[in-house]
DNA sequence: GTAATAGTGTCTATAAGACAGTATCCG
DNA sequence: CGGATACTGTCTTATAGACACTATTAC
């Protein structure tokens, strides 16, 4: 590899670019966070609401311009450790470029997807009157929040990602904190799906996948108030897909926009 | 390259940019595509030689920037044509913002991957010194081109999400001109999954999925040279999914974390 | 006829859907 | 004890894997 492997400065490239002006033209690059978790039991993403204009007072994701030298992954990863400090699961979604998306200026947004167990309480970027959950059911509704440039698109497909993953890989347990129940892990697939899940058939294909789950030894308190059972706890094992996925069943739609429960 | 030309938007631009210097940096945008194809009977991906430093005489994507006010699929579907006036099927894949990418600027590429049928003979692009299909098998052999840039990674994406797609989509039959015969079209399987498919099972599975394929209503000409049972034709459906898919058995290890559809 | 290719039938193993039944907690 | 929650067992059905068998062509 005779890669040139010097880190430039921005006053180096900004020098380089210069001279290259007219060559190409330039773009402005961010990046966007579709935080998924499942908050107080729903399903749910973080968004902050813009004090500045364009689309002052609507809600966006979190998310901010790349740096000369940083890699799209470090900065996405910079812009969401400004809204939580735990560690989440990250992965590039996809990458939006419409010519006119943003009013201002040519930008070009690649955004990524991150996946979190219950947070008590997202903390306020810098730059935003407010950070706070937003049941994705209720992003279509009257009485939800008005989405800023594409972010309801983005959004969108965020959701579907993570809809589409709970079926082949282990990303469910990415929802909680361990260990944790196997009727927590069915609720996260519910709530996620929007659609209920048989307890018996769901524990016998959870088990019968080697490496999913593992069994921790201990059992969860009665969750009942009138007691139950305790369950068994689980933590995530090493395995990576499932085969055969898990499946979902609901009249092809891919429900970009839910309605109301 | 004719990258030259600068309408007015772009001038337009360029004001609004000057005045946000340092707000931002400035970043050069590309596409990439991966065009797939089944090329003489191997799967295989087209490449450009390039005629320019850096990387010169090394293999490329066929690709380049896009313009001011272009979408990033316009873009790629612009960078495609100059390669096949094919009406193929283009889909995002990723994007590609290691800092340190192309050693001459920052750089952001958004690539694509392409499938297309069978063609005769790509056409050089303007910039290009050569263009030619490679077999994908053959891209890390000692006699196989050398790749410029990350190119190698994201060749092997797209190749994944080829191997990937085909087994919950009609993706296959966009490899092949209609109309096409089952034994053609487990052959596209077979190349890209480098696998052999049983020919019973994979006709009971093609032909009870509603909506996949579609009979003609005539044969095909017998395919060996002493005969052989005519094969019935058909065409894609309407079907969009395959459920339950298709499976590839390869020796898979469990363990990779980040998997991206 | 034989060789070659396309297509059918069938047995078995695996896994999912449905759901009845058992176990262990609290008050 | 009853109510609540967790867990087990089992019958049925759908599908994949393996592979023997039949059909239609050229020579």
């Amino acid at each position: 590899m005779d890669q040139n492997e010097r880190d430039q400065t921005e006053e180096e490239f900004l020098a380089e670019y210069r001279q290259n002006i007219g060559r190409y033209p330039p773009f402005a690059v961010t990046v966007d966070i579709v935080l998924l978790t499942v908050h107080q039991g729903r399903f749910s993403v973080l968004l902050v609401q813009r004090a500045a204009h364009p689309f002052r007072d609507y809600w966006a994701l979190p998310g901010g311009f790349v740096r000369a030298s940083e890699d799209l992954e470090v900065a996405a990863r910079r812009e969401l450790e400004e809204e939580t400090t735990l560690r989440v699961h990250l992965e590039q979604l996809r990458t939006y470029g419409a010519a006119d998306r943003d009013p201002r200026l040519r930008v070009v947004s690649t955004a990524y997807v991150a996946f979190a167990p219950n947070l008590d309480r997202p903390e306020a970027g810098t730059d935003a009157a407010e950070a706070r959950f937003w049941p994705i059911a209720r992003l279509g509704a009257e009485d939800g929040p008005a989405l800023a440039f594409d972010h309801a698109r983005i959004i969108a497909d965020g959701v579907e990602r993570a809809r589409s993953k709970l079926e082949y890989t282990p990303l469910a347990t990415a929802f909680l904190d361990e260990p944790f129940t196997l009727t927590e892990l069915r609720e996260i697939y519910e709530e996620v799906w929007g659609q209920p899940v048989d307890p018996s058939n769901f524990r016998r294909k959870v088990l019968r996948q080697r490496g999913l789950v593992e069994p921790v030894g201990r059992s969860a308190p009665p969750r009942g108030a009138q007691g139950g059972r305790p369950a068994e706890l689980y933590r995530r094992g090493p395995a990576g897909l499932l085969w055969p996925p898990l499946r979902r069943h609901e009249p092809e739609d891919g429900g970009a926009e839910d309605v109301d429960p």
